[in-house]
DNA sequence: AGCCTAATTGAAAATGAATTTCAATTTCCT
DNA sequence: AGGAAATTGAAATTCATTTTCAATTAGGCT
């Protein structure tokens, strides 16, 4: 797994406001801040990946030897429940993190041979699956969509 | 879990087809024709449904005391392997089988209160799919549509 | 600044579905 | 019928996820 790191100053504005974000949520909750969830937070939102806990609680040992698993693991939770991440499985069955508002949305393009993911958004797909779930008279909250195959580099030499 | 019975005589023999093709399979591959497997087939063929391995072991064992877990389990991957189930993983994270020639094609509306699953294609949908791994030189293989919302049933008494 | 209580932490244990192991049994080719 | 190879089913294993629990920490209140 590659972590890049965010660059640009709007790119860490960003972060800073997800952070104050889930301080907010925190104390609106009666939870607390501790160093443990701002150092997970930072990380992740970094990351700007779909990671796994594990995977970000590898990247995160690199620096800290004192931040657990577990605490990778409740924090990317409760990061999904403050809405500052989507929790996501694919094929592959783990369970993933991404930065991404609850309200904001897309769907992914997964590579079968080399696992790279790719995101894209089609409003004139989203407006088919609202008239799907319509005909259906279906209440429609949410919707999952992948395409599996090979991506560019891939799919030459497969 | 309800097991609803094939009725129509036309049901009948499309299960028959569908159990003349995994004894072509089996014989093809090396692999036995035995009465587990036939049994556990003829069961799952006629649910019609989307089964976890643990359902379908715990129907056919109301009726047959000698059919384990483990031989339902491995001959839901071997009617998969056949083209004559697909697997399917839906919000609850459970492997689930329905029986689908691996050429055909069908996406989900998944109730959040009742669990019911309603079956649906939209050939506009899969064109734009195609369309949108075109724009990122994805070579598609499959892909995967959810729906999730409450059903027609539950949208009200929610 | 110190108290106090509730929240947090992290190691370890538990969970549970999916998968593998293995000895006994069965299939089916010759 | 004989025998090699596949199958079966109970039990064990795997592995990600989740829970437990004792020790520690945060932060509101004097
Ligand atoms: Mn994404
Ligand atoms: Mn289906
Ligand atoms: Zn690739
Ligand atoms: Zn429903």
């Amino acid at each position: 797994m590659k972590i890049s790191g965010a660059r640009t100053s709007k790119e860490i504005k960003l972060i800073n406001e997800k952070k104050e974000k889930l301080k907010s949520f925190l104390r609106e909750k009666g939870l607390k801040s501790t160093r443990q969830r701002d150092v997970i937070a930072s990380e992740f939102l970094k990351t700007g990946e779909h990671v796994t806990a594990e995977e970000l609680y590898r990247e995160i040992s690199k620096k800290y030897n004192d931040i657990g698993f577990t605490t990778v693991y409740r924090t990317l939770k409760l990061l999904n429940k403050s809405g500052l991440a989507t929790e996501r499985v694919f094929a592959d069955h783990l369970t993933r993190y991404e930065p991404l508002s609850a309200d904001d949305h897309h769907d992914h393009l997964i590579c079968m041979k080399c696992g790279s993911i790719t995101e894209f958004e089609d409003l004139k797909i989203e407006r088919l699956q609202e008239r799907v779930a319509e005909e259906f008279s279906f209440l429609s909250v949410s919707h999952k969509m992948e395409i599996y195959g090979y991506c560019n580099k891939c799919k030459d030499n497969a």
